[in-house]
DNA sequence: GCTATTGCTGAATCTTGGTTCAGCCTTTGC
DNA sequence: GCAAAGGCTGAACCAAGATTCAGCAATAGC
């Protein structure tokens, strides 16, 4: 039996993966996610569209993929952050700038991922997104709570409240 | 010249006018803005799909008219109410009891007229509303900080953050 | 009742964009 | 160099949903 994925081959094709999900990345970033589109995406990836649905069974999983890359980028990038801390309360704070400041780098990208339109199956993976977001700062706040640097409160309702002030007040407007 | 559109007509033209609009808000507020399609707002309205034609040029002119429609009564409930209050702060807190409580009565609607997804032309109306929201708070906000009863502070973003704040603790979870 | 005018209908058409697949090209193993 | 096994291509196909329009119905004015 002549062929066997080499690794070579595996290489190539794990970066072509990638490169697919970088040039969706690029597109939202330019264009918002209505903008992200099969045609588009394969040829700003150098590859023809049909070869996008060897690496993703439909564009769905595509975006779903893209998202929770930046998900789990961020979501690290903030938590680093709150780590080198001192205390609860500047961990939260740490948390806030570390997500204020990245988000501001690139708003169109930011506002693509989190608070953009997309079709009730592309909704499911910006929600997680959002919502691993809210978990994090839920998290720093019923730590600064507990420690008595922040008075009792829900800290989910407050980090959700907080979630939505960042958005509308850094990448709405 | 048989035929002039008599006071009759005007009047049955005028009232489908309004039909069309509820049936799209109903249609709204049970499944979202998704839902709004010609074919079943006309079902809705008890017409025929090209009818709807005959009252709006596209589908964008009538999801626009519902969203003013709907801006303008809630910004004018939301004025009703902060002028009923005796003091800055107590107007700045009816405005946001006032929409609180209105868009908690029906959160799909409200997700649908504020937060949904939408195309690049809706999208303007949504924005629309959106932005005469937070006019509504700034003007509170600048209103109570002028007599002293707030701190100093920039009532746009302040607005915008409240906004933001309103959206993801009622709407959005 | 008659006719000009306007309103209504809804199936056909158009548009947009995701998805498929028959045919060609490349790589592997010998 | 050759055959087998994948990989790639991109035009064709499909689906969803907005929009059109030829034909029919209703109304105004007489």
């Amino acid at each position: 039996m002549p062929y066997r994925r080499t690794e070579n081959v595996v290489r190539r094709l794990a970066a072509r993966h990638d490169a697919i999900i970088a040039a969706a990345r690029q597109i939202a970033s330019e264009g918002g996610m209505a903008a992200v589109q099969i045609v588009p995406v394969a040829a700003r990836a150098g590859i023809a569209a049909g070869t996008v649905y060897r690496y993703f069974p439909a564009k769905t999983d595509l975006v779903a993929a893209l998202l929770s890359g930046m998900a789990e980028r961020e979501i690290g990038a903030l938590r680093r952050a709150a780590a080198d801390a001192p205390g609860p309360l500047s961990a939260l704070s740490a948390a806030i700038m570390t997500f204020a400041a990245r988000a501001l780098r690139d708003r169109q990208l930011a506002f693509a991922a989190i608070a953009e339109p997309v079709d009730a199956e592309l909704d499911g993976a910006r929600t997680a997104f959002r919502r691993s977001l809210a978990a994090e700062f839920a998290e720093r706040i019923a730590a600064a709570v507990v420690e008595g640097r922040l008075p009792e409160q829900d800290s989910e309702l407050a980090a959700a409240a907080l979630t939505g002030l960042l958005v509308e007040g850094l990448i709405g407007p």
